[in-house]
DNA sequence: CAGTGGTCTAGACCACACT
DNA sequence: GTGTGGTCTAGACCACTGC
């Protein structure tokens, strides 16, 4: 009873489609449920910037009238959208499109958590840009943004203390376009998440990542930042972030103290 | 139209309920929807091994019967369960109790992955059992698996290897009671995951698991076992794994050498 | 073919938040 | 009260599996 009105989907609904057995390639019918095809379209209106984080979406009936679909297959849309974190719903209020800025998920990707367990007793972490400088990059860094070796990115070294003991060690690698304009200054004054940064300034919003975490030893300069020994070993997390898409758009290295805190990972 | 025959749950969905208003105490009305209630009924069916693992449960429609409620809410109940992975649905055969023995999730829970990022290309990991021992709980592991100090226990310690390299060295505790009659042999006879072990010989299945990572140097003890030398860092994974109703049934300490593998984590 | 899970609909009603 | 998301239903039809 409903179709997209867009470009490639198929029309999984009609009965006039006669799919399937016929004459026509073997390349899979690739059948996409209707409430798929909507995801993308939802999708879409965020990537665009049509709907902006923080800011309420359509209500499902709306969306339900815009796309000529029933509630309920909006519903299963949205519920996939909330549950990869990108939407929150509010019962009575209305959807929204989730950010980094709101508290309880303002440390979303960062799983490092003192000894005690509560994460709030110590406070916001002190953070200290050391540097923020423009340059070319690497062969390992430009295959991890999916850039070219010698593009324009941007690094930023910084360091995190809790209970003013330095703690983190991060270098962090942004690609140069969509983030021209960050200099050191604006991630000093900046008082939130990093990544609550992005977004409103840059309109660059991390969807997800992915970290590599080896145990590894520090050189000098990393000894020096961390007020700590040769000897103390530590964690070496290696984070890649996507926003839609799947396109990375930071590549981080971070340097763990975990003698009074640890790496938490639940695993389902 | 619908009312759960069970113990403790409340009939939101009936018409003639005057909840709310009235003198009842303020101890939160508690509202839990009936697909919640089926759950949680279904939850029992699990725990009490009513639906074995790798067994097909009842058809959506048979248990809506046996529940008296619609299909719909039986699906919602079913789409939960399997979203924990404690059921895998199967399109046009059933829905099937999950099991650690499988081979798309045999490693589930562990997330050490090779530097070429091909978790197969080494096959599978050798292991051999170096102790199994019962003793008494220390205070920690007591702790942990909700025992008390003194209350036996079962130590195991293993290592495992890939390519014939030693790269993990674990020490595992397990309540006494429920794993009665785990030997060396058979850990080492037993061809699969120690979990799908637990399964089919014990009756306990691990459902979920939390890990605390940090970064340690080896004794001396543990460098001769991992063939590594003591000025090597390691990753320390302190895991405990837990059945229904978050019952802790596993304490777990792995030594992961990470100069040829890595820990990998996908933060959402 | 029959049986299973998967999708979609239309409508009723409940719980919650604002005004 | 109005509007939002949340629950529940009943029924139709589609897609996949196996007999």
């Amino acid at each position: 009873m409903a179709a997209i009105t867009s470009s490639l989907s198929d029309k999984p609904a009609s009965a006039e489609a006669e799919t399937g057995t016929a004459g026509a390639p073997s390349l899979t019918p690739a059948f996409s449920p209707l409430y798929q095809q909507i995801k993308v379209l939802m999708l879409q209106s965020l990537q665009s910037g049509e709907w902006k984080p923080s800011a309420a979406i359509p209500s499902e009936l709306e969306l339900a009238a815009r796309f000529k679909v029933s509630q309920g297959t909006v519903r299963k849309a949205i519920d996939e959208l909330a549950a990869e974190n990108l939407l929150v719903r509010r019962q009575g209020k209305g959807t929204f499109v989730a950010t980094h800025s709101e508290h309880h998920v303002q440390y979303r990707f960062l799983k490092l958590i003192p000894d005690n367990g509560d994460a709030n007793s110590e406070g916001p972490a002190q953070r200290k840009i050391i540097d923020c400088k423009r340059l070319r990059a690497s062969t390992e860094v430009a295959r991890a943004l999916a850039l070219r070796a010698g593009d324009p990115v941007l690094q930023v070294r910084r360091v995190l203390s809790f209970a003013d003991v330095p703690t983190i060690l991060e270098d962090l690698w942004l690609p140069g376009a969509p983030f021209k304009g960050l200099t050191a200054e604006r991630l000093t004054d900046y008082d939130g998440p990093m990544y609550a940064l992005f977004e409103t300034e840059f309109g660059v919003r991390m969807v997800r990542a992915e970290e590599k975490i080896r145990a590894v030893l520090p050189d000098a300069d990393q000894c020096a930042l961390l007020k700590t020994t040769a000897q103390t070993p530590l964690l070496s997390v290696e984070r890649t972030a996507f926003t839609y898409n799947d396109t990375p758009m930071e590549m981080r290295r971070g340097l763990y103290l975990t003698d009074t805190h640890y790496y938490r990972n639940a695993l389902n």
